[in-house]
DNA sequence: ACATTTTTGAGGTACGCCCCTCATTTATTT
DNA sequence: AAATAAATGAGGGGCGTACCTCAAAAATGT
């Protein structure tokens, strides 16, 4: 015979539908002595409630939603790509999902549309965003009126109940620092880093990684300062150009930012050549570059993965269940040219 | 209001229930005509049959099995493992699967076993043998017999219907040689590939590979004939021994197998130094050989995913869905010791 | 136009669970 | 011991689909 069934769970148990109902609803009116010998008769039967048949039987959904930076790029284009196939594959896990974009350098914006998630509406939330004092305090708001939370690629280390979907940074940045030192062979020289700001902890926590292996590995390249673009193409293109004409013994670069198309083109201005240079995330550009060599490696994480896994986390946080931890780890992946992957319909 | 059910289907096509009902199980008793306005009315209201109501109402259960070797390696230990954890964390997806073990090297056997599988036990397999003409020709008869077949790990390029879940090995091979061309610098001397046998496919796609790149990249390196292990303790320490005392000038060794545990050990009481030495899959013991620093990179493919992905395949498969590319394809991941993902409980 | 076959409709039961109501039993209080 | 409150049982309807039976309608052949 299969598993056991709620009627199995009664009769083993000795008391009715009703009253095992009750329990496992956490309904009231049910003595403790009781509740105890159900929840005991559950572990000796081994019972598990089938979500299926439950979530059919109250006809929930379970209604998601990313908040996502409103700025275009790459990385942001795979993310919602792989947000709209997630859509589609899990609909018939009663999982839906939506984005809700707000600018991403506006604190107070972002916690106000935080603070307008009801309940009544949305189950989960998947947060984007830098971390600030004003979204701890939204996200703390979220969790108090029962919508559960992850935050997606960039970590709220000060939020509590938001799970992290991302990478270790730290860790990806002593990823790219161990290539940059094997890939650089025995040559001397200056490594530049180059990324969007050095404001958000994720920068931060790479620079931080990347500058420990290359202390401990590659003391003969000398690291620079980062120099950061704000976004801005011009700007961009001029600190290059003065980085690359003031120093000619540039031997490596690292591009930190997740998108690194601008940067890419203004050290294609200069004629960049030689240099081993690393970035991060895998793009429709990233790819091309490392296709024809203008990138040596790319650090990134699976955006699909990252997608589906803040889905996993947060319907198990809604449905109270419990997680797969090595399925929801997001790996720290090297691409190089060898084993890309091809791209998918 | 929600989704549409099969009610509302019925009503938008102008059809009965019943008649729905035959046409989305393709049963018998229905104009052809019938048949496409259904279909047609389905695309149009974009009607998704809800796949745990329907798994509720026919008490359909999956069972698959998954044909292993049967000897015992570290790389089978977690693929075991990760068959265990999916074996818990779907069972409320009304999946559960079990293991078969047959002996690796006999193809006779391997096929017998596989005639065995009914269809009234089992809905799908996933097979890990070596490419045989018995083994292809089963699992045609399988198919026969309507049930679903993967290719698991080791690939089946002559079997049809059989699904690869599972990394390019040509494209792995490659991306250790980038990585040997690259982690030597500009070194010159022999590189060694130890292998346990070049009888199967995977070994000699990653060695055509690999070859490929070193070719093409490192022409300043020798590669040397693949050396066979056979899995002998003994005849793996004497190839190692003799290998490196007739070339003094090995600068690289790539471990090709899925368990490399005694090779390893043989190199070590030959005391290697210098040479880079690159490996296949992440198991305890590779894990520790990166951490102390006597593996430079580890070519892996992730054990979980591979299992989970086989899983889901197979569940479409017999389910008749579809699935979502990306997240089947099996990457060809890159650890180093800087970003090895933390051991999970 | 008739008989025959094929298609279609109507309706019921089941799957495992949720959620509600109402009657009955058991414990608690006075 | 009686009155009140709390706990439990019994039962029904529903979620969206599968699968079965039987009757009615439509298409087919002669």
């Amino acid at each position: 015979m299969g598993k056991p069934t709620t009627k199995d769970l009664a009769r083993a148990a000795g008391v009715s539908l009703a009253t095992v109902d009750r329990v496992l609803n956490a309904r009231a009116g049910v003595r403790q002595v009781t509740v105890d010998r159900v929840q005991k008769t559950i572990k000796e039967i081994g019972f598990v409630r089938d979500l299926a048949a439950a979530n059919l039987a109250r006809s929930k959904e379970y209604r998601l939603v990313f908040f996502l930076p409103d700025h275009d790029d790459e990385f942001l284009d795979l993310v919602r790509a792989a947000i709209s196939e997630a859509n589609m594959s899990m609909a018939y896990e009663r999982i839906s999902m939506s984005i809700i974009r707000v600018p991403s350098n506006d604190p107070h914006r972002i916690a106000m549309a935080l603070d307008e998630l009801s309940p009544k509406l949305v189950d989960g939330v998947a947060i984007m965003a830098p971390e600030t004092p004003q979204v701890r305090d939204s996200i703390a708001r979220l969790n108090s009126r029962g919508i559960a939370v992850v935050a997606f690629v960039s970590n709220q280390p000060t939020a509590e109940n938001a799970y992290y979907v991302g990478i270790n940074n730290k860790a990806a940045g002593r990823t790219v620092g161990q290539l940059m030192a094997r890939f650089t062979g025995e040559r001397q020289g200056a490594v530049l880093v180059l990324t969007e700001t050095m404001q958000s902890r994720d920068s931060q926590e790479r620079r931080l990684g990347f500058d420990y292996i290359m202390k401990k590995y590659a003391q003969r390249l000398h690291v620079r300062p980062s120099m950061e673009s704000y976004g801005d193409p011009e700007r961009t293109a001029k600190i290059v150009r003065t980085a690359l004409e003031s120093q000619p013994d540039v031997v490596g670069i690292y591009l930190m930012s997740h998108d690194i198309g601008e940067t890419m083109q203004a050290l294609e201005v200069q004629g960049v050549q030689q240099q081993v240079i690393i970035g991060h995330e895998l793009t429709p550009h990233t790819r091309a570059c490392l296709l024809d060599g203008r990138i040596d490696a790319v650090i990134t994480q699976d955006v699909g993965h990252l997608v589906r896994s803040s889905i996993r986390v947060l319907r198990a946080k809604v449905a109270q269940l419990g997680t797969v931890a090595s399925q929801e780890r997001i790996r720290i992946e090297i691409i190089l040219r060898e084993n890309m992957p091809e791209i998918d319909g």
